[in-house]
RNA sequence: GCCGGCUUAGCUCAGUUGGUAGAGCAGUUGAUUUGUAAUCAUCAGGUCGCGGGUUCGACUCCUGCAGCCGGCACCA
């Protein structure tokens, strides 16, 4: 016998042997047959697999979240029959649950097309409709191997010849007798509890085992859902991302363009640069009130001074080279650590210069793979809002800590909200003993949590020789941005003979800590046009008021409201073409520009004007001084905002 | 870099089985002087991504390259 407790703390008993789906049918016939797999003591469980034991035992239904998972994992093997069903000779490899869906990769000579989705899509639901019961079975390792050697699955052999430990047992997931996949589970009871609310998505390719010395194999994407209806909120939600895509923006926009000539470079067009400006104005305030000071190195560098970085050796395949006339090798600089250590160095440093805080908008180069590019998410050309801060050990904890107070106040004044903080630990192959590890581990972790934040623990994340913080950002459609770093490092101040004499009157190393908080300003602005969808805050964009005319005896007045609204600071155009105030509307509310003040006769004769918000549909007639005061009030950036709150 | 797809006017897209291209919007010019999301007309606009081949003839077929898109790998 073995005692079974319900969710509601009930207890029951059993035969031993039995599975959830008897609890289930001891509790009503409804429920089991509602129900799809079980939680037992904690952990996923297929419905008929025999209790281990006295178990707590909860029943999961489609409503549970956990169900999606599931939905989804079998969505996958289903695929993965319908497709050796459809193509003989094709082998499976895996088909995990990923975000919002599934994949399976599959290894077939004759590369998949998406016409044949429809086909697969039909074929799946066939499967569904033959409701095969889903089978759970233990198998011997080597037993296992024989079997997918012998049906000439040699990936499969080989995933469990690597990975599974000798002697341990493995279950492979059985569809009746007509399939069957290596597979940890659990899964639903049969095919026909998958919901036909499932959607194959789009191909791509894919290196067996991650690896790029390997073959690729072809992936299929997919998505599913408990019922149809969630399915197509879904693909709605793809659709309004599609719509906020940053490179369609920039060109309606006119923010800037791309071209053939400059791969991952930019063209900045005016209204970009606006934005830009904005962006750049505001952290160089930030930073000022932080106490770093600015600097400006040289773009392009001897080979020599990246010899001794180290940079030449490891990353010489993705730096943009140069040979002069006079036989030098110079590089345009990937990165603007090694300059800010020769400002550094200049002249002696005391340890009460530190902590020093060196700050750049460093413009670099990187020759990214040419699939790696990306709009302006991934450029060949980028411009860092980098900084060092030069410090002591003993000054890591407060000066990370305080980093990261800054850092999410950034992120919030442009509306990203901080989502969590990945602590990156050591990886596999590292510079420096286990014992710096274990310490430069434990003062990242202390200053996360000075800062009042839990970081998320990202196994073997961190650069060869420390660990580092990265910031992880949600956009307002639910998006996770990377976005901001601190980077521990003893080993550049090193390599580069960095000192100051300390307190004793001797020679010490700084420590280095990188750090940057938008990332690339590039892909920061990237990000902005996504998350508000082109409709910049005020503050933010690049054209903030145009004042339209009515007719052409308003456009002296008009000219007279935007040379005012100017000499406030803000960023206004005129439209005084002879055009109906309807299509100026509407040809200024689809540039998304925040304010369009409307002048007509009657305002030029009061004084006054009509305000439109972008968003809305009525407006309001302000006399001119006072939509003076509430633009400038609202175009102010917020650090400035909130220093005049405080001031009143 | 790897796999697959795409590339026709500034933009969004048509273009039947191979007979050298069309629409809407944007632009030009003219008329219209207008009260909150598109006034009417007019004209112009293309080496059909680039190169090679097949063919009497190629935007259409084959082939090489490039760029872009979706992934993978990479991301100091």
């Amino acid at each position: 016998m073995l005692e079974v407790t319900l969710p509601d703390g009930a207890k029951k008993e059993f035969e031993d042997g039995a599975s959830a789906l008897d609890v289930a049918e001891s509790i009503s016939k409804s429920l089991a047959k509602k129900a799809l797999a079980a939680k037992v003591n904690g952990e996923l469980w297929d419905l008929t697999r025999p209790l281990d034991g006295n178990s707590d035992v909860a029943i999961i239904t489609e409503r549970d979240p956990e169900a999606l998972e599931l939905f989804r994992h079998d969505a996958a093997h289903i695929l993965a029959q319908a497709v050796q069903e459809l193509y003989p000779g094709t082998q499976v490899t895996i088909g995990p649950v990923i975000e919002d869906g599934f994949y399976y990769d599959f290894a077939r000579d004759k590369p998949f097309s998406t016409d044949d989705f429809e086909k697969i899509e039909k074929k799946m639901e066939e499967i569904i409709d033959r409701d095969l019961p889903i089978e759970r079975q233990v198998w011997k390792k080597e037993d296992a191997i024989a079997h997918f050697k012998g049906i000439g699955e040699k990936y499969k052999a080989q995933i469990i010849d690597d990975i599974i430990p000798p002697g341990e047992p493995i279950t492979l997931y059985a569809h009746s007798n007509q399939w069957s996949d290596l597979c940890r589970g659990p899964h639903l009871p049969s095919t026909g509890k998958l919901p036909k609310a499932f959607k194959l998505m789009k191909l791509a390719g894919a290196y067996w085992r991650g690896d790029s010395n390997n073959e690729m194999l072809q992936r299929v994407y997919g998505t599913a859902w408990a019922n149809p209806k969630d399915l197509k909120a879904y693909l709605t939600r793809l659709e309004e991302a599609e719509k906020r895509d940053h490179r369609k923006l920039g060109r309606e926009l006119d923010l800037f363009h791309m071209q053939e000539e400059g791969k991952g470079m930019v063209f900045w067009h005016k209204k970009g640069l606006a934005i830009w400006h904005a962006v750049e104005g505001y952290v160089r305030r930030r930073l000022d009130a932080e106490d770093y000071e600015e600097v400006r190195t040289p773009q392009v560098l001897d080979r020599k001074f990246w010899e001794q970085s180290g940079h030449w050796d490891k990353y010489r395949e993705n730096m943009f080279i140069a040979e002069t006339a006079e036989d030098e090798t110079l590089s345009l600089k990937p990165m603007n650590c090694p300059g800010h250590v020769q400002i550094f160095k200049q002249g002696q440093k005391s340890y009460r210069d530190l902590p020093l805080r060196m700050a750049e908008f460093g413009a670099c180069h990187r020759y990214e793979p040419s699939g790696a590019l990306h709009g302006l998410m991934r450029v060949r050309a980028f411009t860092q809002d980098d900084a060092h801060i030069f410090c002591r050990e003993d000054q890591i904890e407060d000066e990370t800590a305080r980093f990261i107070t800054l850092a999410k106040s950034i992120h919030s004044d442009f509306g990203l909200e901080t989502h969590h903080i990945n602590l990156a630990t050591r990886p596999d192959v590292r510079a420096g003993s286990d014992e710096f590890w274990d310490k430069a581990e434990t003062q990242m972790m202390n200053a996360a949590r000075k800062a009042g934040v839990e970081p998320v623990i990202a196994e073997g994340d961190g650069a060869f020789y420390a660990p580092k913080l990265d910031f992880i950002v949600k956009d307002a459609i639910g998006r996770e941005w990377t976005c901001g770093t601190i980077q521990l490092d003893y080993v550049l101040p090193d390599r580069l003979n960095a000192e100051y004499i300390g307190e004793d009157g001797a020679k010490h190393r700084p420590v280095m800590l990188h750090r940057a908080i938008l990332g690339s300003l590039e892909r920061f602005i990237g990000i902005l046009i996504e998350n508000c969808a082109g409709a910049f805050p005020m503050w933010l964009a690049p054209t903030q008021v145009v004042v339209a005319s009515i007719t052409e005896t308003a456009a002296d007045y008009a000219q007279s409201v935007v040379d005012k609204l100017e000499a406030a600071g803000i960023r206004a155009e005129i439209d005084v073409r002879n055009e109906k105030i309807n299509y100026k509307v509407r040809e200024h509310s689809v540039q998304k520009i925040p304010y369009i003040a409307v002048v007509g006769q009657k305002e030029a004769e009061e004084g006054s004007v009509a305000l439109r918000q972008f968003g809305t549909k009525n407006q309001i007639v302000l006399p001119l001084e006072d939509a003076l005061a509430r633009l400038s009030e609202e175009a102010l950036p917020p650090d400035i905002a909130r220093a005049k709150s405080l001031h009143n």
